[in-house]
DNA sequence: CATAAAAAAGATAAAAATATCTTTTAATCT
DNA sequence: AGATTAAAAGATATTTTTATCTTTTTTATG
């Protein structure tokens, strides 16, 4: 469904939007065991996304990353494209690369739709909505 | 979404659906091109699907492979988990260990109904009903 | 029975994804 | 300015997935 890479970010990311701000940076290092994986692995996939500013970031002493008001209204979607492309999201399911709307694979609309339902969510959820669901106690650590 | 391997098989099982039965087996040899995938890799993945009852083999002169009316009862998603295994199907979305219905993620309600809905589409799609789609002119080759 | 045909199985290789380690650059503070 | 802190970048290693090649086993047929 996603690839690990992208499911390390979204934790991440998500850590980020409910314990930072400008003022309150924090550090891979801070945060690394709450997503379940490696320091330095998890420092690569925030440095993809602080490229495509997804997330910000800033060096040196007193640095750290932290997400602006900007960066809340970032999507799930626009995580997993940053972190893996969005080939696997328009592609066919079944890979056919003659398949599209006007010439459709044997599977399309019988997989199509709920294909598309899932990556509709990911796009319609943007880290403000998940903040939102956390204060309402909808969302339990953790990740 | 599926790994490369199961839309190989999804495929390939499709191809033989529409073109075999016990009278006429089918070579891996006559239907790689279909499915482009090298010849070889196409045979690992049969003998996998023909070990766990997907699909009817046979071997030795006249033989090949085929479906009985067995395996066409057989549905897409028993085709990806007997390739795939059902760890992707059953996880978390997001890769989390202690996530289930009684303790569920983060995102478990948000993301999860629409992943579930892609699987509960190739659970429910049997072979039968994909060659009745291909009968009624809805599915077109090539896959 | 010998031969040919075809799947099954085993061993190896290549590519992609995941992970780690080291060095560099930028920022802050004393 | 110098020291320290932390992200950024580069290089390398490991693992998993995908792919190929070779040998073995099974079956049908002449």
């Amino acid at each position: 469904m996603l690839s690990k890479s992208s499911k390390y970010a979204i934790k991440a990311v998500i850590y980020l939007a409910v314990n930072s701000s400008q003022e309150h940076k924090v550090l891979v290092r801070d945060m690394y065991q709450e997503v379940n994986v490696s320091e330095t692995y998890l420092a690569k996939l925030m440095q993809m996304l602080a490229r495509q500013k997804i997330i910000s970031s800033s060096k040196g002493r007193g640095g750290g990353f932290y997400l602006t008001e900007d960066n809340m209204d970032k999507t799930l979607l626009d995580i997993v494209r940053a972190i893996d492309g969005l080939d696997g999201l328009t592609s066919c399911v079944l890979g056919i690369n003659a398949c599209d709307v006007t010439n459709p694979c044997v599977l399309h609309d019988l997989v199509g739709s709920s294909k598309s339902d899932f990556y509709r969510v990911l796009d319609r959820t943007s880290l403000n909505a998940v903040v939102k669901r956390v204060q309402q106690g909808k969302l339990n650590f953790p990740l």
